[in-house]
Order: structure tokens, then C-alpha cells, then sequence
RNA sequence: GACUCCGUAGCUCAGCAGGUAGAGCAGCGGCCUUUUAAGCCGUUGGUCGAGCGUUCGAAUCGCUCCGGAGUCACCA
């Protein structure tokens, strides 16, 4: 456009303010670095290597900003300060301020955080400082934080940490403040964050691609503070099932990730080798057979929360990687079980302040006691068929009927369990134990105490459609342990890959004798999911499994 | 694993009847001592995910690959 000339601007046009005296004395080599993804500061700078340099040196706008950064950093070193200070001690947080305000108005307070906006004009300036609680703002005068307070001052980049220090007061637009009297550097940063702004909640340029979220959670975590708050329910969801474990006394132990042989759910393993041993190793897939190995041996009630890893697919319910909490206690049964997770769940919602949820339109509450609904009276109620007397062929009749691909459904048991899973369980919104399973599919629970030679003692709590919990009165006859053991494997070499090893340490640790014993199941992702009403499971790991780059 | 969609400046996006790129924000210089998506003037910055092909010419068309998202399959 025109140089200095009778501006016509149309449209609301404004430009920042800028500079065009980039200094370049960072000829950053190679200009591949162009994504935050593969960006890391270690990169060289200052590097003249006059190497090839010729024509090829390639400046994005990304370089610049690093490079404009470390050229103020060797400013502030050059004015005397200290970029990255040993501590500094605070005596306030941002969201206490606004809380105590009328206690706080016109004391002097010393806060520290990462400057997240930042307004200058002149000689004051705005900035907003973001710590844990939250963000504050704060005043600068040059007047106030004297020249070469403010010189430091003009050294900070969005992203940079301060401490300040100054009274507390309401500017004239209405909003909570500091009036800096003095300010510290706390840590300087060379690479820019990316900028969101927002005004009355409504928020401009947002972070929200998923894919930089994940891989950058820590810019997703300076950025969306409704993610922080995710993380702290989480927090709370795992202290609260800690805490509600051993004050019923159980005793919290750690089995092996790495297992010579996998067991205790139906899945693939991840496969390593420790070299000293020359041996495989597999990434433990549930820690099952070793918690009821620690029953045998005499403790009565133990729990673990415990990181499994199945070599899987990947989707919007599950990691490769994911966090279950098992417990088992001696002497109990499944109903026991069933009450005792009732009870947890429902006081774990209570000190959540959350017994009742928004579930994808739906409200889902946790207040009442949870529904409970034999499998066969579930199938009855969805399919309205009574299937009680069916054998196999009927059954793969009625679900080829319904619809459904029954190829890999060989026994009755896995019949049964398709129906449930397609028919049955998207339907059960509302907390729901499903009982009584079939034993084809229910290797590790004792037969059902009504003599029913096809079920055994389990359940499963439904919500929202997906399972959270599957528990049993756990199977402790070795002989019929064995067996089952040894039909599962017949029964995958039939199939194909997924062949089972029979576990014989467990196996003669049953034989030693294995008192009554229930146990339990969480799936503790799938909780916070619940309980952050979040429909991924990525959004409650904070690091969750990616392709790498 | 299958199918659908997406990948353009640090960020959010526009450009796609094919003619080697634009905006806002951020950044940089100037002005501005209560501003708030501050404002005004000036300005830097991109081998358009990668490769191959069609074409005189491709960010725009085709193929392959790499990443991601969504749906489904498997599992918790």
C-alpha cells in the first residue's frame, strides 16, 4: 500500500507494530524446523558456521521470533539480571486475590505465573499473569517499577515468567489488579506459544487441533484451563479410590509389568526382551493372576491400580496403555462385591459433587442403586425372547435374525456374548450390574451356586453404554481352573493367533489351596471419562499413545 | 485393519473453472503512564505435509507415501 500516505482504509485495518530490524545473527542451518512437532531448543544459534551458507539460509518466521528471543535473553544477561533465577517466594496466587479482594485491597502482594497477555503503551502496561489458580492482572507504571524495571519489562515475551510484586486495586474498567511496584524475572523463554485471546468468554484462534493438544500437552495445558481441570478430577478420582480401599483395609501391592507369561484377560501383549536373561518378556496385559497369587499367600484383601497395555486397536474408548484398579478380598462373594462397588462409586460421585452426568444428551444417575439384571432377563427385556432354553443353534438362529455376524461366535458362550454386546449393553444408559455369565467366556469365576452348569458368578457394571467393572466370585478349584485353562487354549488354537499359554506357577499356587475370594475390576479411565463427561479416552491420558514423528 | 475427510506463515484460516500465495492475531521499529481480542503508522516472515506424475506452467488435477481426525472392526 501506499508509504506515508492518506491512509484509506476500508475495512478496520491495523497492523501491529513492528519492526523490520530483525537481527539474523542466528543463521539458523538447515530451515527444516518448522513445526512445533519437531521442535526442540537445543537447536544451535549463533551458529556462523560459514559453511554453505551462500544464498541458503532460510529465516521462517518461527526462527526470527527464537532468534529475537535469545537476543533479548543476552540483553537481560547484558543489563545484570538473572534469566532463570534458583527460586523466588510468592506469598499470594491469582484466584485468592480475587476471592479475598476486600481483604486484599491496597495490601501489597507478591505473585508469580507466566505472562499470558500482554498490552503496552508506552511507558504503562497491562499484563495478565497465569499460575496454577488462575490469571491476574497487573500494572506497570515505569514510574513505579523505575527505568530499569521497566527496561527488564520490555525484555518479556507472551509466555515469559514474572514475579510481581505491588497492591492490589480495581482498574477504572472494573478488573482485579496489581499495581506492580517491582518485578522479577523468573524465566525467559526463546520459543513463542501460541496466542489465544478471548473477551467475554468467547475465545479467538483457539488450540484446540487435537493432534498439537496431544503431542504438545503442555501448551494444552497453559492454554485450555477446562484441560487442567480435567486432570485434577482425575487426581481426585484415584486418590478417592486409594483412600476408599485402605480405609476398608486393604492393602495396596505392585505385580510385575513385565511377566514372562500374560494372562488374566482376553488380549494381545506387547512382547520386549531383557537381554542380561535373553529372555522375552511380556508387558503385563491385567495383574489378576498375580493378585490372587498374593490372596493365596495370606493377605486378605489387596488392591493395585494398575498401568495394562494391550496390543490393540486404538479408538475413542481405548489406549494401548490404560489404568485399571483390581481388588480382591478373601472370603467374599460376588454379591458382596456388587454392593461394594455401589457404594464406592456412589460415594466417589458425592465427593466429586457430581451424581448425575451428562452422557452424549443423555443424564445418567449415579444417586439410585444401580439397577441389577440377570443376562438372560437382560436378553429377554432387549430381544423379547425368552432364551433360556436355546441351544447353539438356536441361538446363532435368533442372532443371524438380528442381524449379526456370528462367524467368530463359536461356542454358545461367545453367542451369548454377541448378543449381549450388540443388542443388549449400548441400551444400558443407566448404572446397570449384568449378572451371571456364560463360563465359556468367564475362564477365571466359579461356577453359579444355582447349579447351572453353563454360568458362573460375575458381573459386569454397565454406564453409558460401555462396561466399567467386571468382577467374579473367583474360581478357586484347581482341577476346574485347569480345565478351563486348558479349554480356552484348545479353543484359540482352533481360532488362531491369540494362543493363551496355561500359567502353571498360577495353577500350583491355586493347588496350594486359594481361600473364597471376590474379586474386582475397574476400568479407571473410563471413570474420569464419566466423571469429566469427556466422549474420549485421550482427552483423560494425558499423554496418550500417538504415532511417532 | 477397512472406509471417509483433513494437512497453506508461530496461531486461526482464506485462496483451488491450474499461471510459483493472502488476511487477522503474534513478532519487529515508532507513538501512546488504567488497558483489556487496546489503538494508530510502518514492517519481517511461507520451497502451500513429502515424493512422483499430467501440463508451457500446480497450493490448486492424478498417483504413492507420511501424519491426524471421524466412522466401523477388535478389545476394557
Amino acid at each position: 500500500m501506499g508509504e506515508s500516505d492518506p491512509v484509506l482504509c476500508l475495512p478496520p485495518l491495523q497492523h501491529g507494530q513492528g519492526s523490520s530490524h530483525q537481527r539474523r545473527n542466528g543463521k539458523c542451518p538447515g530451515g527444516d524446523e518448522r513445526e512445533y512437532r519437531s521442535l526442540h531448543p537445543g537447536l544451535s544459534h549463533e551458529s556462523n558456521t560459514g559453511k554453505g551458507e551462500g544464498m541458503s539460509e532460510t529465516h521462517t518466521s518461527l526462527q526470527q521470533s527464537m532468534n529475537v528471543r535469545r537476543e533479548k535473553l543476552r540483553k537481560l544477561r547484558e543489563l545484570g539480571v538473572n534469566p532463570y533465577p534458583v527460586a523466588f517466594s510468592r506469598d499470594t496466587q491469582a484466584a485468592d486475590i480475587k476471592s479475598n479482594y476486600e481483604a486484599l485491597e491496597g495490601q501489597s502482594v507478591t505473585v508469580a505465573g507466566r505472562i499470558m497477555s500482554l498490552r503496552r503503551m508506552g511507558k504503562a502496561s497491562f499484563c495478565h499473569l497465569q499460575d496454577e489458580s488462575g490469571r491476574i492482572q497487573c500494572y506497570l507504571r515505569r514510574d513505579d517499577v523505575g527505568e530499569t524495571g521497566y527496561e527488564q519489562f520490555k525484555l518479556m515475551d507472551l509466555g515469559d515468567f514474572l514475579g510481581v510484586t505491588g497492591y492490589v486495586f480495581t482498574t477504572k474498567t472494573g478488573e482485579i489488579s496489581i499495581h506492580a511496584s517491582e518485578i522479577t524475572v523468573l524465566s525467559k523463554g526463546i520459543r513463542p506459544l501460541p496466542v489465544v485471546k478471548e473477551k467475554d468468554g468467547e475465545v479467538f484462534d483457539p488450540f484446540e487441533d487435537k493432534e498439537l493438544r496431544y503431542r504438545n500437552r503442555h501448551l494444552d495445558l497453559i492454554l485450555n484451563p477446562e484441560v487442567r481441570e480435567v486432570f485434577r478430577t482425575r487426581a481426585r478420582i484415584i486418590s478417592f479410590l486409594r483412600h476408599y480401599l485402605d480405609e476398608h483395609g486393604f492393602l495396596e501391592v505392585e505385580t510385575p509389568v513385565l511377566q514372562p507369561l500374560y494372562g488374566g484377560a482376553n488380549a494381545r501383549p506387547f512382547v520386549t526382551h531383557h537381554n542380561a536373561l535373553d529372555q522375552d518378556f511380556y508387558l503385563r496385559i491385567a495383574d489378576e493372576l498375580y493378585l490372587k497369587r498374593l490372596i493365596i499367600g495370606g493377605f486378605e484383601k489387596v488392591y493395585e491400580l494398575s498401568k495394562n497395555f494391550r496390543n490393540e486397536g486404538i479408538d475413542r474408548n481405548h489406549n494401548p496403555e490404560f489404568t485399571a484398579l483390581e481388588f480382591y478380598q478373601a472370603y467374599v462373594d460376588y454379591e458382596y462385591m456388587m454392593d461394594f462397588v455401589q457404594d464406592m462409586i456412589q460415594r466417589l460421585a458425592r465427593s466429586l459433587d457430581k451424581t448425575r452426568v451428562n452422557w452424549g444428551g443423555m443424564v445418567i444417575d449415579l444417586d439410585r442403586p444401580f439397577r441389577r439384571l440377570a443376562i438372560f432377563d437382560a436378553l429377554e427385556e432387549a430381544l423379547g425372547v425368552d432364551v433360556r432354553q436355546f441351544d447353539e443353534s438356536r441361538l446363532r438362529d435368533l442372532a443371524r435374525d438380528r442381524g449379526l455376524d456370528t462367524g467368530k461366535a463359536v461356542t454358545y458362550g461367545q453367542l451369548l456374548d454377541e448378543l449381549m454386546k450388540r443388542l443388549v449393553e449400548p441400551g444400558l444408559v443407566q448404572p446397570t450390574f449384568i449378572l451371571d455369565h456364560p463360563k465359556a467366556i468367564s475362564p477365571l469365576a466359579k461356577p453359579h451356586r444355582s447349579g447351572n452348569p453353563e454360568l458362573v458368578e460375575r458381573f459386569e457394571l454397565f454406564i453409558g453404554g460401555a462396561e466399567f467393572v467386571n468382577a467374579f466370585s473367583e474360581l478357586n478349584d484347581p482341577l476346574d481352573q485347569r480345565e478351563r485353562f486348558e479349554a480356552q487354549a484348545a479353543l484359540r488354537r482352533d481360532g488362531d493367533e491369540e494362543d493363551h499359554p496355561v500359567d502353571e506357577n498360577f495353577l500350583e499356587a491355586v493347588e496350594c489351596g486359594m481361600p473364597p475370594t471376590g474379586g474386582v475390576g475397574v476400568g479407571v479411565d473410563r471413570l474420569v471419562m464419566l466423571f469429566t463427561e469427556n466422549r474420549w479416552i485421550k482427552d483423560v491420558i494425558l499423554f496418550p499413545t500417538l504415532r511417532s514423528q
